[in-house]
DNA sequence: GCCTTATGTTCAC
DNA sequence: TGAACCTAAGGCT
Protein backbone atom coordinates (compact mmCIF):
# COMPACT_ATOMS: atom_id res chain seq x y z
CA UNK A 1 0.00 0.00 0.00
CA UNK A 2 2.38 2.36 0.82
CA UNK A 3 3.53 5.33 -1.61
CA UNK A 4 3.14 8.79 -0.43
CA UNK A 5 -0.66 9.12 0.23
CA UNK A 6 -0.65 6.22 2.74
CA UNK A 7 2.06 7.88 4.96
CA UNK A 8 0.21 11.19 4.87
CA UNK A 9 -3.10 9.43 6.06
CA UNK A 10 -0.81 7.60 8.39
CA UNK A 11 0.40 10.89 9.72
CA UNK A 12 -3.16 12.41 9.95
CA UNK A 13 -3.99 9.16 11.68
CA UNK A 14 -1.53 9.24 14.34
CA UNK A 15 -2.59 13.42 14.94
CA UNK A 16 -5.83 12.26 15.67
CA UNK A 17 -4.13 11.04 19.01
CA UNK A 18 -1.85 13.67 19.73
CA UNK A 19 -1.39 15.58 22.97
CA UNK A 20 -2.26 12.58 24.80
CA UNK A 21 0.05 10.59 26.84
CA UNK A 22 -0.08 7.22 25.20
CA UNK A 23 0.98 3.34 26.14
CA UNK A 24 3.00 2.52 24.01
CA UNK A 25 4.85 -0.94 23.90
CA UNK A 26 6.24 -3.75 20.84
CA UNK A 27 4.12 -6.87 21.37
CA UNK A 28 6.92 -8.72 18.90
CA UNK A 29 9.69 -7.06 20.51
CA UNK A 30 11.45 -5.87 17.55
CA UNK A 31 11.08 -2.42 18.99
CA UNK A 32 11.08 -2.81 22.65
CA UNK A 33 13.93 -0.31 22.92
CA UNK A 34 11.90 2.34 21.17
CA UNK A 35 8.55 2.19 22.73
CA UNK A 36 9.88 2.22 26.12
CA UNK A 37 11.51 5.51 25.43
CA UNK A 38 8.16 7.10 24.71
CA UNK A 39 6.08 4.87 26.29
CA UNK A 40 3.42 7.11 28.63
CA UNK A 41 4.66 10.20 26.29
CA UNK A 42 2.07 12.39 24.63
CA UNK A 43 2.71 12.92 21.10
CA UNK A 44 2.99 16.78 19.91
CA UNK A 45 2.36 15.72 16.61
CA UNK A 46 2.81 13.59 13.40
CA UNK A 47 3.98 14.75 9.59
CA UNK A 48 5.06 13.07 6.60
CA UNK A 49 7.49 14.04 3.94
CA UNK A 50 7.02 11.51 0.99
CA UNK A 51 7.60 8.10 2.31
CA UNK A 52 8.83 8.93 5.62
CA UNK A 53 6.67 9.21 8.69
CA UNK A 54 7.95 11.36 11.81
CA UNK A 55 6.50 11.01 15.90
CA UNK A 56 7.63 13.76 17.66
CA UNK A 57 7.73 13.41 21.48
CA UNK A 58 9.10 15.62 24.32
CA UNK A 59 12.44 15.45 25.08
CA UNK A 60 13.81 15.65 21.30
CA UNK A 61 12.72 12.28 20.70
CA UNK A 62 11.19 11.45 17.24
CA UNK A 63 9.93 7.92 16.02
CA UNK A 64 11.19 7.69 13.07
CA UNK A 65 8.83 5.08 10.51
CA UNK A 66 9.52 3.96 6.88
CA UNK A 67 7.24 1.37 5.99
CA UNK A 68 8.76 -0.04 2.68
CA UNK A 69 6.59 -2.82 0.90
CA UNK A 70 5.11 -4.33 3.75
CA UNK A 71 4.58 -2.08 6.66
CA UNK A 72 1.28 -0.94 7.85
CA UNK A 73 -1.24 0.73 10.09
CA UNK A 74 -4.26 -0.29 11.69
CA UNK A 75 -6.55 1.39 13.94
CA UNK A 76 -8.03 -0.58 16.53
CA UNK A 77 -11.10 0.72 18.05
CA UNK A 78 -11.72 1.01 21.36
CA UNK A 79 -12.15 -1.98 23.24
CA UNK A 80 -9.10 -3.37 22.31
CA UNK A 81 -8.07 -6.94 21.66
CA UNK A 82 -4.64 -8.12 22.18
CA UNK A 83 -2.08 -7.58 19.40
CA UNK A 84 -1.33 -10.27 16.40
CA UNK A 85 1.75 -11.65 16.53
CA UNK A 86 3.22 -9.13 14.11
CA UNK A 87 2.60 -5.84 15.83
CA UNK A 88 5.86 -4.37 16.06
CA UNK A 89 4.56 -1.15 17.75
CA UNK A 90 1.25 -0.72 19.51
CA UNK A 91 0.17 2.94 20.94
CA UNK A 92 -2.91 2.83 22.96
CA UNK A 93 -5.33 5.66 23.24
CA UNK A 94 -8.62 6.10 25.43
CA UNK A 95 -10.54 6.15 22.32
CA UNK A 96 -8.43 2.91 20.42
CA UNK A 97 -4.97 2.25 19.40
CA UNK A 98 -2.41 2.30 16.68
CA UNK A 99 -1.14 -1.26 15.74
CA UNK A 100 2.47 -0.96 13.24
CA UNK A 101 3.09 -3.98 11.54
CA UNK A 102 6.16 -4.39 9.81
CA UNK A 103 7.70 -1.34 9.37
CA UNK A 104 11.31 -1.80 7.34
CA UNK A 105 12.63 1.54 9.31
CA UNK A 106 11.39 2.58 13.18
CA UNK A 107 13.56 3.99 14.65
CA UNK A 108 14.18 6.74 17.36
CA UNK A 109 16.06 10.23 16.28
CA UNK A 110 16.65 13.55 16.88
CA UNK A 111 14.58 16.61 15.55
CA UNK A 112 18.21 17.72 13.88
CA UNK A 113 18.11 13.61 12.08
CA UNK A 114 14.62 14.01 11.06
CA UNK A 115 15.38 17.28 9.40
CA UNK A 116 18.68 15.92 7.84
CA UNK A 117 16.59 13.19 6.37
CA UNK A 118 13.93 15.17 5.17
CA UNK A 119 16.72 17.78 3.65
CA UNK A 120 18.05 14.51 1.72
CA UNK A 121 14.50 13.91 0.15
CA UNK A 122 13.01 15.82 -2.90
CA UNK A 123 10.16 17.75 -3.33
CA UNK A 124 6.53 16.07 -2.34
CA UNK A 125 3.62 16.53 -4.31
CA UNK A 126 1.47 16.45 -1.85
CA UNK A 127 2.70 18.88 -0.01
CA UNK A 128 4.28 21.17 -2.41
CA UNK A 129 1.86 23.25 -5.33
CA UNK A 130 4.36 24.44 -7.52
CA UNK A 131 8.02 22.89 -8.37
CA UNK A 132 10.73 25.58 -7.47
CA UNK A 133 12.79 26.58 -10.13
CA UNK A 134 15.52 25.57 -8.60
CA UNK A 135 14.26 21.81 -9.26
CA UNK A 136 13.66 23.16 -13.12
CA UNK A 137 17.06 23.93 -13.31
CA UNK A 138 18.74 20.87 -12.35
CA UNK A 139 15.96 18.99 -14.13
CA UNK A 140 16.88 20.13 -17.33
CA UNK A 141 20.62 18.68 -16.72
CA UNK A 142 19.63 15.22 -15.54
CA UNK A 143 19.83 12.68 -18.33
CA UNK A 144 18.22 9.94 -16.39
CA UNK A 145 15.25 8.43 -18.00
CA UNK A 146 12.09 10.32 -15.90
CA UNK A 147 10.46 6.83 -15.58
CA UNK A 148 13.59 6.11 -13.23
CA UNK A 149 13.98 9.51 -12.20
CA UNK A 150 10.28 9.12 -10.59
CA UNK A 151 11.43 6.66 -8.17
CA UNK A 152 13.71 8.09 -6.97
CA UNK A 153 13.08 9.79 -3.25
CA UNK A 154 16.09 12.12 -3.30
CA UNK A 155 14.68 13.61 -6.78
CA UNK A 156 10.62 13.19 -5.90
CA UNK A 157 9.44 11.96 -2.60
CA UNK A 158 6.52 10.05 -2.29
CA UNK A 159 6.07 8.74 -5.94
CA UNK A 160 5.80 4.53 -6.38
CA UNK A 161 5.37 2.37 -8.63
CA UNK A 162 1.65 2.65 -9.06
CA UNK A 163 2.00 6.82 -9.27
CA UNK A 164 4.76 6.92 -11.75
CA UNK A 165 2.58 5.18 -13.90
CA UNK A 166 -0.34 6.45 -14.05
CA UNK A 167 1.07 10.15 -13.75
CA UNK A 168 3.54 9.28 -17.07
CA UNK A 169 0.30 7.92 -18.75
CA UNK A 170 -2.30 10.89 -18.19
CA UNK A 171 0.56 12.56 -18.89
CA UNK A 172 1.15 10.61 -22.23
CA UNK A 173 5.10 11.08 -21.33
CA UNK A 174 6.94 7.87 -22.28
CA UNK A 175 9.14 6.70 -19.07
CA UNK A 176 12.14 6.23 -21.38
CA UNK A 177 12.44 10.34 -22.13
CA UNK A 178 15.31 11.93 -20.59
CA UNK A 179 14.26 14.36 -17.87
CA UNK A 180 16.54 17.41 -19.58
CA UNK A 181 14.07 17.13 -22.41
CA UNK A 182 10.95 17.68 -20.14
CA UNK A 183 10.15 21.60 -20.73
CA UNK A 184 9.05 23.57 -18.00
CA UNK A 185 5.23 23.28 -19.28
CA UNK A 186 5.13 19.13 -18.74
CA UNK A 187 6.90 19.64 -15.54
CA UNK A 188 3.85 22.17 -14.79
CA UNK A 189 1.42 20.21 -15.78
CA UNK A 190 3.24 16.42 -14.51
CA UNK A 191 3.27 18.13 -11.29
CA UNK A 192 -0.47 18.93 -11.71
CA UNK A 193 -1.85 15.66 -12.69
CA UNK A 194 0.59 14.34 -9.57
CA UNK A 195 -1.43 16.49 -7.08
CA UNK A 196 -4.75 15.38 -8.81
CA UNK A 197 -4.32 12.07 -8.51
CA UNK A 198 -2.49 11.57 -5.48
CA UNK A 199 -4.60 13.99 -3.62
CA UNK A 200 -7.75 11.82 -3.58
CA UNK A 201 -5.79 8.79 -2.84
CA UNK A 202 -5.19 9.73 0.72
CA UNK A 203 -8.48 9.92 1.40
CA UNK A 204 -9.42 6.64 0.54
CA UNK A 205 -10.40 3.41 2.71
CA UNK A 206 -9.48 0.73 0.96
CA UNK A 207 -6.75 -0.30 -1.90
CA UNK A 208 -5.29 2.73 -4.01
CA UNK A 209 -6.92 3.73 -7.01
CA UNK A 210 -6.47 6.25 -9.17
CA UNK A 211 -9.86 6.54 -11.49
CA UNK A 212 -11.77 8.55 -9.64
CA UNK A 213 -14.74 11.31 -9.91
CA UNK A 214 -12.63 14.25 -10.54
CA UNK A 215 -9.76 12.16 -12.09
CA UNK A 216 -7.55 13.74 -14.30
CA UNK A 217 -8.02 13.12 -18.33
CA UNK A 218 -5.49 12.00 -20.38
CA UNK A 219 -3.91 13.92 -22.74
CA UNK A 220 -3.97 11.33 -25.02
CA UNK A 221 -7.94 11.02 -25.02
CA UNK A 222 -9.88 11.69 -28.39
CA UNK A 223 -13.30 10.49 -27.34
CA UNK A 224 -15.28 10.32 -24.02
CA UNK A 225 -13.45 7.45 -21.59
CA UNK A 226 -15.01 4.86 -21.33
CA UNK A 227 -15.19 3.56 -18.06
CA UNK A 228 -15.49 -0.22 -17.67
CA UNK A 229 -16.93 -0.09 -13.73
CA UNK A 230 -14.42 -2.79 -12.49
CA UNK A 231 -11.38 -0.45 -13.54
CA UNK A 232 -9.38 1.41 -10.81
CA UNK A 233 -5.93 1.95 -12.93
CA UNK A 234 -5.28 3.79 -16.15
CA UNK A 235 -2.53 1.10 -16.45
CA UNK A 236 -0.78 0.02 -12.93
CA UNK A 237 -1.28 -3.89 -13.46
CA UNK A 238 -3.90 -3.16 -16.49
CA UNK A 239 -1.75 -5.68 -18.92
CA UNK A 240 -3.78 -6.86 -21.71
CA UNK A 241 -6.34 -4.49 -20.62
CA UNK A 242 -7.45 -1.78 -23.62
CA UNK A 243 -5.89 1.67 -23.24
CA UNK A 244 -8.44 3.86 -21.95
CA UNK A 245 -7.38 6.46 -24.45
CA UNK A 246 -6.49 4.76 -27.39
CA UNK A 247 -8.21 0.92 -27.69
CA UNK A 248 -4.94 -0.41 -27.90
CA UNK A 249 -3.33 -3.12 -25.01
CA UNK A 250 -1.56 -1.85 -22.04
CA UNK A 251 1.64 -3.58 -21.60
CA UNK A 252 4.16 -4.42 -19.13
CA UNK A 253 7.93 -4.50 -18.74
CA UNK A 254 11.04 -4.71 -16.35
CA UNK A 255 12.75 -1.57 -15.48
CA UNK A 256 15.67 -1.24 -13.64
CA UNK A 257 14.10 -4.04 -11.42
CA UNK A 258 10.28 -3.12 -10.98
CA UNK A 259 7.07 -3.70 -13.61
CA UNK A 260 6.70 -0.52 -16.00
CA UNK A 261 3.09 -0.45 -16.85
CA UNK A 262 2.56 1.51 -20.03
CA UNK A 263 0.78 2.20 -23.38
CA UNK A 264 2.91 2.48 -26.15
CA UNK A 265 0.78 4.16 -28.39
CA UNK A 266 -0.05 7.11 -25.89
CA UNK A 267 3.35 7.39 -24.33
CA UNK A 268 5.71 8.70 -26.57
CA UNK A 269 8.55 11.06 -26.43
C1' DG B 1 -2.76 -25.61 2.17
C1' DC B 2 1.06 -23.90 -0.88
C1' DC B 3 2.98 -20.62 -4.03
C1' DT B 4 3.37 -16.12 -5.92
C1' DT B 5 3.17 -11.42 -5.63
C1' DA B 6 3.36 -6.43 -4.05
C1' DT B 7 2.25 0.54 -4.01
C1' DG B 8 10.17 -0.27 -1.10
C1' DT B 9 14.90 0.19 0.31
C1' DT B 10 19.52 -1.20 1.45
C1' DC B 11 23.33 -3.90 1.15
C1' DA B 12 26.52 -7.42 -0.69
C1' DC B 13 28.80 -9.17 -4.65
C1' DT C 1 22.03 -7.33 -10.25
C1' DG C 2 20.18 -10.00 -6.76
C1' DA C 3 19.16 -11.08 -2.10
C1' DA C 4 17.32 -9.87 2.18
C1' DC C 5 14.02 -7.78 4.88
C1' DC C 6 9.00 -9.26 6.20
C1' DT C 7 3.63 -9.38 5.77
C1' DA C 8 -0.90 -10.50 3.90
C1' DA C 9 -3.74 -11.33 0.06
C1' DG C 10 -4.90 -13.72 -3.89
C1' DG C 11 -4.43 -17.51 -7.03
C1' DC C 12 -3.68 -21.95 -7.56
C1' DT C 13 -3.81 -26.89 -6.25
Amino acid sequence: MPEGHTILRAARLWSTIAGTPLEISSPQGRFELEAKQVNGKELLNAYAHGKHLFLRFPDDQIIHIHLALYGKHHWRPAPIEPPRLTVRLRAVHPTGAIDLIGPHVCELITQIEADAIIASLGPDPLQQETLSKEFLTSAAKVTTPIGRFFMEQSKIAGIGNVYRAEILFVCGISPYTPVSDISKSQWERIWKVARELMIPGVDLEGPTETILPGSPTPVTLTKPLKLDPGRTFYVYQCTGQQCLACGNAVEEEQFYGRTLYLCRTCQTR
